[in-house]
DNA sequence: CAATAGTCGACTAACTCAATCGACTTAGTG
DNA sequence: CACTAAGTCGATTGAGTTAGTCGACTATTG
Protein backbone atom coordinates (compact mmCIF):
# COMPACT_ATOMS: atom_id res chain seq x y z
CA UNK A 1 0.00 0.00 0.00
CA UNK A 2 2.44 2.38 -0.84
CA UNK A 3 2.59 5.90 -2.15
CA UNK A 4 6.08 6.18 -4.97
CA UNK A 5 7.89 8.78 -4.37
CA UNK A 6 6.75 10.73 -7.44
CA UNK A 7 3.19 10.87 -6.07
CA UNK A 8 5.36 11.83 -2.22
CA UNK A 9 7.27 14.71 -4.60
CA UNK A 10 4.64 15.73 -6.54
CA UNK A 11 2.22 16.44 -3.49
CA UNK A 12 5.40 18.54 -2.08
CA UNK A 13 5.73 20.23 -5.23
CA UNK A 14 2.08 21.43 -5.32
CA UNK A 15 2.36 22.52 -1.48
CA UNK A 16 5.09 24.34 -2.14
CA UNK A 17 3.62 26.01 -4.80
CA UNK A 18 0.33 26.70 -2.57
CA UNK A 19 2.57 28.50 -0.42
CA UNK A 20 3.73 30.96 -2.81
CA UNK A 21 0.35 31.45 -4.66
CA UNK A 22 -0.21 34.91 -5.81
CA UNK A 23 3.58 35.35 -5.67
CA UNK A 24 5.70 35.31 -8.91
CA UNK A 25 6.08 31.82 -10.57
CA UNK A 26 9.13 29.73 -8.63
CA UNK A 27 11.85 27.92 -10.48
CA UNK A 28 12.50 24.58 -10.65
CA UNK A 29 15.46 25.15 -8.75
CA UNK A 30 13.51 26.82 -5.20
CA UNK A 31 10.89 24.28 -5.28
CA UNK A 32 14.05 21.76 -5.22
CA UNK A 33 15.75 23.10 -2.63
CA UNK A 34 13.07 24.03 -0.37
CA UNK A 35 11.90 20.42 -0.82
CA UNK A 36 14.84 18.78 -0.93
CA UNK A 37 13.95 16.74 -4.61
CA UNK A 38 16.22 16.36 -7.48
CA UNK A 39 16.11 19.01 -9.67
CA UNK A 40 16.03 17.03 -13.08
CA UNK A 41 13.66 14.36 -11.27
CA UNK A 42 11.29 17.40 -10.20
CA UNK A 43 11.50 18.68 -13.91
CA UNK A 44 9.39 15.72 -14.80
CA UNK A 45 7.20 15.72 -12.38
CA UNK A 46 6.27 19.39 -13.14
CA UNK A 47 5.99 18.74 -16.27
CA UNK A 48 3.58 16.27 -16.13
CA UNK A 49 1.43 18.04 -13.81
CA UNK A 50 1.12 20.60 -16.12
CA UNK A 51 0.24 18.67 -19.14
CA UNK A 52 -2.55 17.64 -16.69
CA UNK A 53 -3.53 21.01 -16.34
CA UNK A 54 -2.73 21.94 -12.98
CA UNK A 55 0.11 24.26 -13.55
CA UNK A 56 0.92 26.76 -15.83
CA UNK A 57 4.45 27.84 -16.76
CA UNK A 58 6.77 30.53 -17.96
CA UNK A 59 10.18 30.20 -19.94
CA UNK A 60 12.76 32.44 -19.92
CA UNK A 61 14.56 34.48 -16.85
CA UNK A 62 12.09 34.90 -13.83
CA UNK A 63 9.84 32.11 -15.54
CA UNK A 64 8.76 29.50 -13.13
CA UNK A 65 5.82 27.37 -12.42
CA UNK A 66 2.39 28.69 -10.19
CA UNK A 67 -0.60 27.05 -10.01
CA UNK A 68 -3.46 27.39 -12.76
CA UNK A 69 -6.56 27.01 -9.77
CA UNK A 70 -6.37 28.64 -6.15
CA UNK A 71 -5.15 26.01 -4.21
CA UNK A 72 -8.69 25.33 -2.73
CA UNK A 73 -10.31 23.91 -5.80
CA UNK A 74 -7.00 21.26 -6.04
CA UNK A 75 -6.75 18.63 -3.76
CA UNK A 76 -4.29 15.51 -3.11
CA UNK A 77 -6.15 12.96 -4.74
CA UNK A 78 -6.16 14.34 -8.01
CA UNK A 79 -2.38 14.88 -7.74
CA UNK A 80 -1.61 11.37 -6.29
CA UNK A 81 -3.84 10.08 -9.80
CA UNK A 82 -2.04 12.10 -12.13
CA UNK A 83 1.12 10.59 -10.74
CA UNK A 84 0.57 7.26 -9.67
CA UNK A 85 -2.81 6.02 -11.08
CA UNK A 86 -6.33 5.17 -9.56
CA UNK A 87 -6.32 4.67 -5.81
CA UNK A 88 -7.48 1.50 -5.81
CA UNK A 89 -5.43 -1.28 -4.05
CA UNK A 90 -6.40 -3.13 -6.70
CA UNK A 91 -8.44 -3.01 -9.95
CA UNK A 92 -11.57 -4.64 -9.71
CA UNK A 93 -12.75 -1.84 -7.45
CA UNK A 94 -11.20 0.90 -9.10
CA UNK A 95 -13.54 3.49 -9.67
CA UNK A 96 -11.61 5.13 -12.33
CA UNK A 97 -10.41 2.57 -14.17
CA UNK A 98 -12.25 -0.82 -13.45
CA UNK A 99 -11.63 -3.88 -14.79
CA UNK A 100 -13.95 -7.01 -14.26
CA UNK A 101 -12.59 -10.11 -12.22
CA UNK A 102 -14.08 -13.45 -13.23
CA UNK A 103 -14.97 -14.06 -9.37
CA UNK A 104 -16.38 -10.97 -8.82
CA UNK A 105 -19.32 -11.94 -7.51
CA UNK A 106 -18.27 -14.42 -5.38
CA UNK A 107 -15.69 -12.89 -4.41
CA UNK A 108 -15.56 -12.17 -0.43
CA UNK A 109 -13.02 -9.70 -0.26
CA UNK A 110 -14.01 -7.61 -2.82
CA UNK A 111 -16.48 -5.49 -0.50
CA UNK A 112 -13.34 -4.98 1.85
CA UNK A 113 -11.13 -3.95 -1.30
CA UNK A 114 -13.73 -1.22 -1.87
CA UNK A 115 -13.76 -0.10 1.62
CA UNK A 116 -10.38 0.36 1.51
CA UNK A 117 -10.48 2.45 -1.92
CA UNK A 118 -13.20 4.29 -0.75
CA UNK A 119 -12.02 5.59 3.12
CA UNK A 120 -8.19 6.61 0.85
CA UNK A 121 -10.65 8.38 -1.64
CA UNK A 122 -12.62 10.07 0.48
CA UNK A 123 -9.52 11.56 3.02
CA UNK A 124 -7.67 12.69 -0.08
CA UNK A 125 -10.35 13.97 -1.69
CA UNK A 126 -11.18 16.30 0.80
CA UNK A 127 -7.98 17.49 1.56
CA UNK A 128 -7.11 20.69 -0.68
CA UNK A 129 -3.67 22.40 -1.02
CA UNK A 130 -5.12 25.53 0.73
CA UNK A 131 -6.16 23.70 4.02
CA UNK A 132 -2.40 21.86 3.75
CA UNK A 133 -0.87 25.00 3.24
CA UNK A 134 -2.27 26.53 6.39
CA UNK A 135 -1.40 23.83 8.52
CA UNK A 136 2.67 24.05 7.22
CA UNK A 137 2.29 27.43 7.76
CA UNK A 138 0.76 27.38 11.44
CA UNK A 139 3.18 24.08 12.05
CA UNK A 140 6.14 26.21 10.80
CA UNK A 141 5.21 29.66 13.25
CA UNK A 142 4.58 27.18 16.07
CA UNK A 143 7.80 25.46 15.68
CA UNK A 144 9.54 28.59 15.95
CA UNK A 145 9.24 28.77 19.66
CA UNK A 146 9.65 24.90 20.74
CA UNK A 147 12.69 22.45 19.63
CA UNK B 1 -1.62 2.66 -3.66
CA UNK B 2 -1.44 -0.76 -4.98
CA UNK B 3 -1.64 -3.74 -3.29
CA UNK B 4 0.89 -6.28 -4.47
CA UNK B 5 -0.49 -9.68 -6.41
CA UNK B 6 1.12 -11.71 -3.72
CA UNK B 7 -0.86 -9.50 -1.22
CA UNK B 8 -3.95 -10.26 -2.61
CA UNK B 9 -3.43 -13.63 -3.55
CA UNK B 10 -2.23 -14.76 0.02
CA UNK B 11 -5.62 -13.28 1.36
CA UNK B 12 -7.40 -15.04 -1.39
CA UNK B 13 -6.08 -18.23 0.30
CA UNK B 14 -6.37 -17.54 3.77
CA UNK B 15 -9.34 -16.96 2.55
CA UNK B 16 -10.23 -20.62 1.07
CA UNK B 17 -8.13 -22.08 4.15
CA UNK B 18 -11.20 -20.48 6.37
CA UNK B 19 -14.08 -21.81 4.22
CA UNK B 20 -12.55 -25.23 5.05
CA UNK B 21 -11.33 -24.61 8.57
CA UNK B 22 -11.90 -27.61 10.72
CA UNK B 23 -11.97 -29.99 7.84
CA UNK B 24 -8.81 -31.66 6.79
CA UNK B 25 -6.01 -30.17 5.30
CA UNK B 26 -6.28 -28.63 1.67
CA UNK B 27 -3.42 -29.04 -0.88
CA UNK B 28 -1.98 -26.21 -2.40
CA UNK B 29 -3.27 -27.75 -5.62
CA UNK B 30 -6.88 -27.32 -4.57
CA UNK B 31 -6.30 -24.28 -3.11
CA UNK B 32 -4.72 -22.92 -6.37
CA UNK B 33 -7.42 -24.21 -8.55
CA UNK B 34 -9.86 -22.94 -6.62
CA UNK B 35 -8.47 -19.26 -6.32
CA UNK B 36 -7.15 -19.79 -9.48
CA UNK B 37 -3.25 -18.60 -8.16
CA UNK B 38 -0.05 -20.15 -10.16
CA UNK B 39 0.88 -23.57 -8.06
CA UNK B 40 4.52 -22.77 -7.83
CA UNK B 41 3.90 -19.24 -6.61
CA UNK B 42 1.24 -20.25 -4.37
CA UNK B 43 3.65 -22.71 -2.81
CA UNK B 44 6.06 -19.76 -1.68
CA UNK B 45 3.22 -17.85 -0.39
CA UNK B 46 1.78 -20.62 1.89
CA UNK B 47 4.91 -21.01 3.28
CA UNK B 48 5.68 -17.34 3.83
CA UNK B 49 2.59 -17.36 5.69
CA UNK B 50 3.56 -20.94 7.34
CA UNK B 51 7.22 -19.58 8.76
CA UNK B 52 4.97 -15.76 10.07
CA UNK B 53 2.88 -18.50 12.12
CA UNK B 54 -0.64 -18.52 10.63
CA UNK B 55 -0.52 -21.64 8.94
CA UNK B 56 0.69 -25.02 10.09
CA UNK B 57 1.27 -28.14 7.48
CA UNK B 58 1.48 -32.05 6.97
CA UNK B 59 3.63 -33.56 4.31
CA UNK B 60 2.76 -36.64 2.12
CA UNK B 61 0.24 -38.12 1.00
CA UNK B 62 -3.21 -36.34 2.54
CA UNK B 63 -0.75 -33.37 3.42
CA UNK B 64 -1.97 -30.12 2.93
CA UNK B 65 -2.22 -26.66 4.88
CA UNK B 66 -4.62 -25.58 7.33
CA UNK B 67 -5.48 -22.29 9.86
CA UNK B 68 -2.99 -22.44 13.04
CA UNK B 69 -5.68 -20.02 14.38
CA UNK B 70 -9.81 -19.97 14.32
CA UNK B 71 -10.31 -17.58 11.21
CA UNK B 72 -12.13 -15.37 13.51
CA UNK B 73 -8.75 -14.38 15.33
CA UNK B 74 -6.88 -13.78 11.79
CA UNK B 75 -7.36 -10.04 9.99
CA UNK B 76 -6.64 -8.95 6.46
CA UNK B 77 -3.86 -6.39 7.95
CA UNK B 78 -1.47 -9.29 9.60
CA UNK B 79 -1.31 -10.92 6.45
CA UNK B 80 -0.91 -7.75 4.41
CA UNK B 81 2.00 -6.94 6.44
CA UNK B 82 3.37 -10.59 6.08
CA UNK B 83 3.54 -10.07 2.39
CA UNK B 84 3.34 -6.35 1.97
CA UNK B 85 5.70 -5.23 4.75
CA UNK B 86 4.11 -1.91 6.86
CA UNK B 87 0.50 -0.51 5.72
CA UNK B 88 1.91 3.23 5.04
CA UNK B 89 2.14 4.96 2.47
CA UNK B 90 5.39 6.36 3.39
CA UNK B 91 7.37 5.71 5.89
CA UNK B 92 7.27 8.31 8.36
CA UNK B 93 4.06 7.61 9.14
CA UNK B 94 4.52 4.21 9.48
CA UNK B 95 3.49 2.46 12.78
CA UNK B 96 5.81 -1.01 12.36
CA UNK B 97 8.73 0.62 9.90
CA UNK B 98 8.71 4.16 11.46
CA UNK B 99 11.58 6.09 10.10
CA UNK B 100 12.65 9.46 10.98
CA UNK B 101 12.34 12.28 8.34
CA UNK B 102 14.15 15.64 8.81
CA UNK B 103 11.02 17.80 7.80
CA UNK B 104 8.67 15.85 9.74
CA UNK B 105 7.91 18.88 12.21
CA UNK B 106 7.06 21.24 9.57
CA UNK B 107 5.49 18.78 6.77
CA UNK B 108 1.74 19.99 6.36
CA UNK B 109 1.05 16.90 4.38
CA UNK B 110 2.20 13.97 7.42
CA UNK B 111 -0.75 14.42 8.76
CA UNK B 112 -2.46 13.49 5.96
CA UNK B 113 -0.90 10.68 5.36
CA UNK B 114 -1.36 9.60 8.93
CA UNK B 115 -5.01 9.53 8.30
CA UNK B 116 -4.62 7.52 5.52
CA UNK B 117 -2.72 5.33 7.00
CA UNK B 118 -5.03 4.65 9.87
CA UNK B 119 -8.11 4.67 7.77
CA UNK B 120 -6.49 1.73 5.94
CA UNK B 121 -5.28 -0.18 9.15
CA UNK B 122 -8.58 0.55 11.03
CA UNK B 123 -10.57 -1.18 8.16
CA UNK B 124 -8.04 -3.85 7.36
CA UNK B 125 -7.55 -4.78 10.95
CA UNK B 126 -11.39 -5.18 11.28
CA UNK B 127 -11.55 -7.49 9.11
CA UNK B 128 -11.54 -10.83 10.13
CA UNK B 129 -11.07 -14.30 7.86
CA UNK B 130 -14.19 -15.70 9.57
CA UNK B 131 -16.41 -12.63 8.63
CA UNK B 132 -15.09 -12.10 4.85
CA UNK B 133 -15.72 -16.65 4.76
CA UNK B 134 -19.08 -15.72 5.76
CA UNK B 135 -19.24 -13.32 3.56
CA UNK B 136 -18.67 -15.43 0.97
CA UNK B 137 -20.91 -18.16 1.53
CA UNK B 138 -24.12 -15.73 1.35
CA UNK B 139 -22.38 -14.35 -1.97
CA UNK B 140 -22.26 -18.06 -2.73
CA UNK B 141 -25.79 -18.94 -2.03
CA UNK B 142 -27.57 -16.12 -2.67
CA UNK B 143 -26.01 -16.27 -6.66
CA UNK B 144 -27.62 -19.77 -6.86
CA UNK B 145 -30.80 -18.57 -8.14
CA UNK B 146 -30.08 -14.78 -9.71
CA UNK B 147 -27.68 -14.26 -12.47
C1' DC C 1 9.80 -48.69 -0.94
C1' DA C 2 7.00 -46.12 -4.11
C1' DA C 3 4.07 -42.39 -4.54
C1' DT C 4 2.51 -38.09 -2.83
C1' DA C 5 2.93 -33.66 -0.97
C1' DG C 6 5.22 -29.96 1.38
C1' DT C 7 10.23 -27.49 1.76
C1' DC C 8 13.91 -24.83 0.40
C1' DG C 9 17.02 -22.03 -2.13
C1' DA C 10 18.33 -20.43 -6.39
C1' DC C 11 17.15 -18.37 -10.54
C1' DT C 12 15.16 -15.32 -14.15
C1' DA C 13 12.54 -12.44 -17.29
C1' DA C 14 9.98 -8.50 -17.30
C1' DC C 15 8.83 -4.48 -15.42
C1' DT C 16 8.87 -0.31 -12.68
C1' DC C 17 11.12 3.30 -10.26
C1' DA C 18 14.00 7.00 -9.56
C1' DA C 19 16.73 9.49 -11.74
C1' DT C 20 20.00 11.54 -15.30
C1' DC C 21 21.32 13.65 -19.72
C1' DG C 22 21.59 16.40 -23.80
C1' DA C 23 19.71 19.04 -27.08
C1' DC C 24 16.11 22.37 -27.90
C1' DT C 25 12.86 26.39 -27.36
C1' DT C 26 11.41 30.60 -25.30
C1' DA C 27 11.84 34.93 -22.82
C1' DG C 28 14.05 38.73 -20.88
C1' DT C 29 18.46 41.91 -20.39
C1' DG C 30 22.16 44.83 -21.81
C1' DC D 1 20.94 41.17 -31.55
C1' DA D 2 23.68 38.30 -28.58
C1' DC D 3 23.72 36.26 -24.23
C1' DT D 4 21.90 33.94 -20.57
C1' DA D 5 18.40 32.00 -17.66
C1' DA D 6 14.75 29.03 -17.54
C1' DG D 7 11.37 25.58 -18.97
C1' DT D 8 10.61 21.41 -22.65
C1' DC D 9 11.10 17.01 -24.39
C1' DG D 10 12.60 12.42 -25.44
C1' DA D 11 15.83 8.96 -24.57
C1' DT D 12 18.40 6.29 -21.61
C1' DT D 13 19.99 3.94 -17.57
C1' DG D 14 20.93 1.38 -13.30
C1' DA D 15 18.95 -0.60 -9.48
C1' DG D 16 15.55 -2.83 -7.49
C1' DT D 17 11.14 -5.30 -7.29
C1' DT D 18 7.64 -8.44 -8.90
C1' DA D 19 5.75 -12.40 -10.39
C1' DG D 20 6.80 -16.54 -11.26
C1' DT D 21 9.69 -21.05 -12.30
C1' DC D 22 12.72 -24.90 -11.32
C1' DG D 23 14.97 -28.79 -9.31
C1' DA D 24 16.49 -31.23 -5.67
C1' DC D 25 15.22 -32.57 -1.03
C1' DT D 26 12.45 -34.31 3.03
C1' DA D 27 8.62 -36.27 5.36
C1' DT D 28 4.43 -39.31 5.43
C1' DT D 29 1.40 -42.87 4.16
C1' DG D 30 -0.17 -47.22 2.18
Amino acid sequence: MRLSTKGEYASRAMLELSLHHEEKPLHIRDISKAQDIPQRFLEQILLQLKRAGYLRSRKGPDGGYYLSRPPAEINVAEVIRVMDGPLAPIDCVSVTAHEVCPHESSCGLRGLWKEVRDAVAQIMEKATFEELAERTRAARSGRRRGS
